[in-house]
DNA sequence: TCTTGGTTTGACCAGATGGTCAAAACAACG
DNA sequence: CGTTGTTTTGACCATCTGGTCAAACCAAGA
């Protein structure tokens, strides 16, 4: 799973081959293929392992806490998420980069219920000015572009800062953003 | 070009195969080949393109303008990037999720000089008083992020706002994040 | 009409790729 | 040691993939 979880995340379901996948693993084609019925099987059995704790930050947002910390606790659970399995932030990016074939039903059902219950809590936040009046949806796009963005293009930003550990300085940043954003 | 972008964008280098390719192009893959050396001249045709452009919007950024009103315009320009060009941002994405394989170099110097430069100049804004004292670098990563999520997480986004154009909502959104960012 | 230059294609090739299978290797237990 | 159930592998196959090539096609000028 984890050879997989390496390959998938970088080259995408069409750009893997299951030879990849094997030397990485220290298995033969065949013993691989002993494990798991087919390439396919491998890549839904990492999506659907991905997918049991994509959404939970989102699920812990909290209807009863404070506005603001509620929701800066929500993204450092996200940026916690790129910074500990980046490589599931990957495969995921890649997954929807190819127009997400595989998980576009959870995208409309789970996903989409799920982000339309918090915008609804964000937006009686907003209503009640206990936060500013921001776009909810937009607010949480931004949260996962915000957080995603250290795993996704972690190429990148190391060209940029290259040798420093940039999750520190993306929790503080990500503090100063958000608290600004949602100030009334 | 335009079909070996559609396809490139959508599913990598290693993932996209001629035949696909020339069918999106209308012709045969012979056909194709005579138009083009080979599968990686396509490609780097069409990053030599992007790249041509990718930058503009931070070479722009004037040191000698408004600092709120320069990195707002700057956002801005990025975002039109993104709804203007979401073929060219999955490209990159691409790139950079592969890591950047053919583009590292360029990362390491154009870029990060550029970005170098520019993040002196927000430093100095800051030091000067005139924007809040944010980290340069993750200014210049969350504006990254920020307007390219749009065109490289279409397919999400879609899902959760379907029917709705999120660019115009986006531009509102970001000119309030922005601004509550920077406010001294 | 004939020629010439550019364009298009069917047929083909070598190597890669997903997947199969029977046989071998191995571990555990009586 | 012999048996049994699991694991591993070499050999193999059909299909795909990047790329080649000679032949055919076609438009335009002499």
């Amino acid at each position: 799973m984890s050879a997989g979880l390496d390959i998938f995340s970088q080259f995408g379901f069409r750009g893997t081959t299951l030879d990849q996948i094997a030397d990485a693993a220290g298995l033969s084609k065949p013993n691989l293929l002993y494990y798991f019925p087919s390439k396919e099987a491998i890549h839904t059995a990492l999506l659907e392992r991905l997918l049991e704790n994509w959404l939970d930050p989102l699920k812990a947002l909290n209807s009863g806490g404070d506005p603001v910390q509620e929701i800066i606790a929500y993204a450092h659970r996200k940026l916690a998420l790129s910074k500990d399995y980046p490589r599931e932030s990957r495969l995921f990016a890649n997954e929807i980069l190819q127009g997400a074939p595989r998980i576009e039903n959870i995208l409309h059902t789970d996903l989409k219920q799920l982000v339309d219950e918090k915008a609804a809590v964000i937006k009686g936040w907003a209503d009640k000015g206990k936060i500013a009046p921001v776009d909810p949806y937009h607010l949480i796009f931004s949260i996962w572009a915000l957080t995603q963005h250290y795993a996704d293009f972690d190429v990148q930003v190391q060209a940029v800062m290259p040798g420093s550990d940039p999750y520190a300085g993306a929790a503080t940043y990500l503090d100063h953003v958000i608290s600004r954003i949602l100030q009334p």
